[in-house]
DNA sequence: CTGTTAGCGCTTTCAC
DNA sequence: GTGAAAGCGCTAACAG
């Protein structure tokens, strides 16, 4: 162990190599024959050399982080468990390649928030959440090429499968008159499930019966609510989160209703709690760790921009 | 807008200064006239000149990241609830300051992964979580003064007073034979709950029934069931963690044990779900993303290294 | 395939 | 108080 951290300069001295030579075979891109090859990983092995990020970025240009920016009117979405457990995915997953995240909320008009981003040249990427169609057709020149997204075209879940699945269980246990608490509208990945849904209510001859929500508890609550002052004879009630579903869950408890029997009630997400849930909830299971890791690759140039991930029922006590 | 981003070397031209000048007004350090400071910001604004964190952070010799580093010998720990909104609350208040934050675990014996963080030049600072008392004390001098910690010792939450208040609120309701779910007694931030506890069950003449648990749901519910098997006639569960609580709850229901009349069960963090969990947990809450920001900031040298913070009692169904 | 020569953009001694 | 100059540690043209 040297006081003083070898630097390339000393490879290179070691090696018998120029620092260029050290530089091509150490940072992996450029040609060097065999020997020197051998003879820079034996000298940076010996030395216990270990590249200094902040110079390797400074001279190549790339930035040091990667800003995850949720897109969202409320000012609490960054408490969400979704973003949360997003966001600490990010992190160990790109705690390899040297780089840390930021995470920062924009607003649902955001031209300004993104110029902002694209201004910044201490970024290497950006990764975007809540984002509706047409946002990422239009990014600002400097984001384009390193910039993911996680949802509707970018690192996805499939969930029109997984509320397709969950929809075809509730009609085999004999459910008809199921309600939806879709996610908001403006939102690219509201889309697929109301579309599922729609598709199979229509299917089975029975009306539709939608209610939009923001993916919180709270309106979990009010949306349970709605939907038993309007369709007082529905039996089962689909949303497309988790805490949205727990929210239900509170209500329908309060109001005597009893779940699954009366009602069966279904999640999206599979959060870690909504198996401790009581009664434990059904819902879908996403792999939001390997999503957003996609994405947080994806934006860095090191995967495909898009993917479907799968989603997965699991029957617990709810429905 | 430029196409070429302003650099300082244009700023300082404009201003009609050398770089160095221009450099010292901007870094806020060093000495500089009214006359030059004045002549400087006003070109700074109008070139709208944003430094280069990476340049900026080579140059002063900084790192560009903080890791967080979670030590703990469960491998999926990095999905902890507490850890995720830690690591999301930290990206977010990190943000401003143009740095990263990264997650790893690191092992219960960390002397080797501490002297890897030590090594890497690229890093801003480490806050630690899950430590022991010994742990702090012996960092490797490479991480010494830029090293927080979150709980005993660092950004803490007061868990003495929280679970003391949740306690005495027990005793208060009736309760007589209450056992605690404590976490595990490698780690330092598990004392002081186990202290009042004791503390207080003495003062009530009374048996102490402590379990070690982990902070995971899976523990709460084997420590529910030992504890009904080894002390049937408890009246009331306390946990230090909602997590553990749940799992406390799950078994308890298919136990048949009605909450809170038989037995009355108390959580301690307030996650995001804890009250749309049915029964609506009783618990305490923390402010943690206050508590992770601040441990961050003084990994940087931002904030006092050692903070307590409030914790609340919330009483919802469960007690 | 390799070495030489410039930078990347900012900070910081060190004289003046 | 200010400027000139020397880096921070590495990468990338460009000749050879």
């Amino acid at each position: 162990m040297r006081e003083i951290r070898a630097g390339l300069a000393d490879v290179a001295r070691r090696a018998g190599v120029s620092p260029a030579t050290a530089s091509r075979v150490l940072s992996g891109s450029g040609p060097a024959s065999a020997a020197s090859r051998a003879a820079v990983l034996a000298a940076a092995g010996q030395l216990g050399y270990q590249p200094h990020p902040v110079a390797r970025r400074l001279a190549r240009g790339t930035g040091t982080r990667v800003v995850f920016a949720v897109r969202d009117d409320r000012a609490d979405i960054l408490l969400d468990p979704f973003v949360t457990r997003a966001t600490a995915a990010m992190a160990a997953a790109l705690d390899p390649y040297d780089i840390g995240v930021s995470l920062r909320r924009i607003g649902l008009e955001c031209a300004a928030d993104l110029e902002d981003l694209a201004a910044d040249r201490g970024l290497a990427a950006v990764v975007l959440a809540g984002h509706d169609r047409a946002l990422l057709s239009c990014l600002p020149s400097g984001l384009r090429g390193r910039t993911a997204a996680i949802g509707a075209g970018g690192a996805d879940v499939d969930s029109a499968a997984g509320v397709g699945a969950l929809l075809t269980h509730l009609y085999a246990a004999g459910r008809r008159r199921i309600a939806l608490v879709a996610g908001p509208s403006w939102l690219a990945s509201s889309a697929p499930p109301v579309a599922v849904y729609t598709e199979l209510t229509r299917a089975a001859e029975m009306p539709t019966r939608v209610v939009r929500g923001d993916f919180t508890s709270d309106k979990g609550r009010t949306a349970a609510r709605a939907i038993l002052d309007r369709w007082p004879d529905t039996d089962a009630i689909a949303s497309v989160s988790d805490a949205t579903a727990l929210g239900v869950l509170q209500t329908l408890a309060d109001a005597g209703v009893r779940v699954p029997d009366d009602v069966a009630v279904t999640g999206f997400d599979d959060i870690p709690l909504a198996g401790a849930a009581h009664p434990a909830l059904s819902t879908a299971t996403h792999p939001v760790e390997q999503i957003a890791a996609a994405a947080a690759r994806a934006a860095l140039g090191e995967a495909a921009p898009i993917a479907l991930f799968p989603s997965t029922p699991v029957f617990r006590a709810t429905a």
